[in-house]
DNA sequence: CTGAAAGCGCTAACAA
DNA sequence: TTGTTAGCGCTTTCAG
């Protein structure tokens, strides 16, 4: 079924199968009457070229790739990541593209390729969307070795200039979800952000950034912990006068992992659910929870959209692309 | 880059492209010599095949594709779901193909062609996973036309027989999840189950049965409810004594939506925070939660894997394909 | 405006 | 064991 083939199609029409061929690319130099009759002839067998030969002539796919990270908790643990995919492919499907999505994670062992790495090497796809956990210097290599184009989600953690990229401004999330706690009357805010966390991913440090200015600005107490156990000991069972009055009014998980890390923790400590707890990226669970949690709200889908118009733009080599879009965040509820 | 074709390296090597087609095939007929030669040129030209010339040649794609419901609360909203991605992948690799995802919602005006529709009629994949909810007529007489191979995760609500399905034992589910609340000692337990969501839907009335057998079984009564107002009434603010009498222990919610649902009822109704929340799928938030939920685990990995190894046995045509596969569940903690 | 023919990169008979 | 020759289905010069 569906055997049928741009020949047969020419000769239902009595034409030539360029002929065809240029009904179905919507070239110009074609008399009206011959271009209805092929487009009646194709309707009618509901005629669909091969997309597989058009790609081999055209030497394209037709087919962008989405690439997400296996171990990226702060994509797949986040149930709504799919807006991000949502919005994707509604640029997509408005450029006739196909949306692809595949899956990957960093593994060190080279004994195979990776998807990633097939889908480029093979040109599985004319473009690629990868996070930004994703872009180490290997596939880096790869990526420009074959001419791919890319867009990173997250902003890149690679020392490399020019590398294309769409993220929530990490920078204002910090600020906001700082400001916001301190609106709740909160004074002595800590923030959890791995020191060497903050050193490889670009989003901790931003966030961090965020939270410094604010406080600073309103001439609070800037208090990092980088490891659970600071807090755990400030709550800890031997905890001394000192550790009590240690505890802050307020504390900001830079991650999901790092907030699950601390509600385990509490399951065993009931002093901690005195504190405030605040998270990044949306956290609609938190109306259901024990313990609450603010959080700041992203507009997925509009990072997806600006993932993909970004991607179409490199694609189509059109010139003064913008290398990098922030987005901006707002506290949710 | 990568514009190496397989004549550049047949030249290279001095012999024809059949032979150099012939080693990247595995073909036996050849010499320990040249296979050699021709290897080892490939390999320093780190040569690829063109995958879409060879996909023409072969008329294959040598990928397999995923379709996933946007609309389907019940995968996305998990998000333990990509387990199943994870199991289908390591299937998928190990047949050397690629896996591909696409996501697409059952949208019913036919004004342009669903994802799915295109990814069918234009062959870009040999074979197809998809999720229940997207196997409706017009789907499924597609799949048949193109004679697309494909699994189906969810039994079907389909009418047809012959449709391969691979699901989680919703029976079984049902059972041991309404003895588990047994077990803890509830003896009024309710489910949540519409009437109009159990025709349409096959999984619920599959969890309905298990219930319903669960609690005949030890010869107590059976309380459905098809809509979340029966129960509202019973907590209402004007609730008679009757009312109070009627109330269950336990409240079996046969998706997340309903129990969302509940949950959202709750928020302003602390007389239900009594009761003893059930749900299937896995729940892993459970503990985090203010009102902690009973839930059936479900080994999603194997469910994956189960769908995929079916589909690559009925892209091979092999004899003797079992239709279907049920997996069975236990309650997750 | 349309047709004929070459070719995209690879595979698969058929010969040699 | 290897080379030759057609294609796979479509696009794209280049003539007419």
């Amino acid at each position: 079924m569906s055997k049928i083939t741009i020949q047969e199609i020419a000769d239902l029409a009595g034409v030539n199968k360029a002929t065809v061929s240029r009904v179905i690319n919507g070239n110009r130099n074609i008399s009206e009457k011959t271009r209805l009759k092929v487009e009646a002839i194709m309707k009618q067998h509901n005629y669909v070229p091969n997309s597989i030969a058009r790609g081999l002539a055209f030497n394209k796919t037709f087919t962008v790739g989405f690439c997400s990270d296996y171990t990226d908790k702060r994509a797949f643990a986040n149930p709504f990541f799919y807006k991000v995919l949502q919005g994707i492919e509604e640029i997509v499907y408005n450029h006739d593209h196909m949306f692809l999505m595949m899956s990957d994670h960093d593994h060190d062992n080279k004994k195979s390729q990776s998807t990633f790495e097939r889908v480029v090497v093979e040109h599985r796809v004319d473009g690629l969307i990868i996070p930004n956990s994703l872009l180490n210097e290997r596939n880096y290599e790869l990526l420009v070795k074959h001419e791919m184009p890319y867009v990173v989600t997250g902003e890149n953690m690679l020392s490399k200039d020019g590398v294309p990229w769409v993220d929530i401004d990490n920078v204002q999330a910090g600020q906001i979800l700082t400001e916001h706690l301190i609106d709740l009357g909160c004074r002595e805010i800590m923030i959890y952000a791995g020191g060497a966390a903050a050193e490889r991913d670009k989003f901790i440090a931003d966030r961090l950034k965020g939270y410094r200015k604010t406080m600073e600005n309103h001439r609070l107490e800037v208090r990092i912990i980088e490891q659970a156990e600071v807090l755990k000991s400030l709550y800890g069972s031997e905890s001394s006068e000192s550790a009590v009055e240690g505890r802050p009014e307020a504390l900001i998980c830079c991650t999901h992992e790092q907030l699950f890390e601390i509600l385990d923790f509490e399951n065993g400590n009931p002093l901690l659910s005195e504190i405030a707890l605040a998270t990044f990226d949306d956290f609609p669970m938190s109306k259901y929870m024990k313990h609450p949690v603010h959080f700041v709200e992203v507009d997925l889908e509009m990072m997806g959209k600006a993932a993909a118009s970004m991607l179409f733009s490199l694609m189509n080599k059109e010139p003064g692309v913008p290398k990098s879009v922030s987005i901006a965040t707002r506290i949710g509820s």
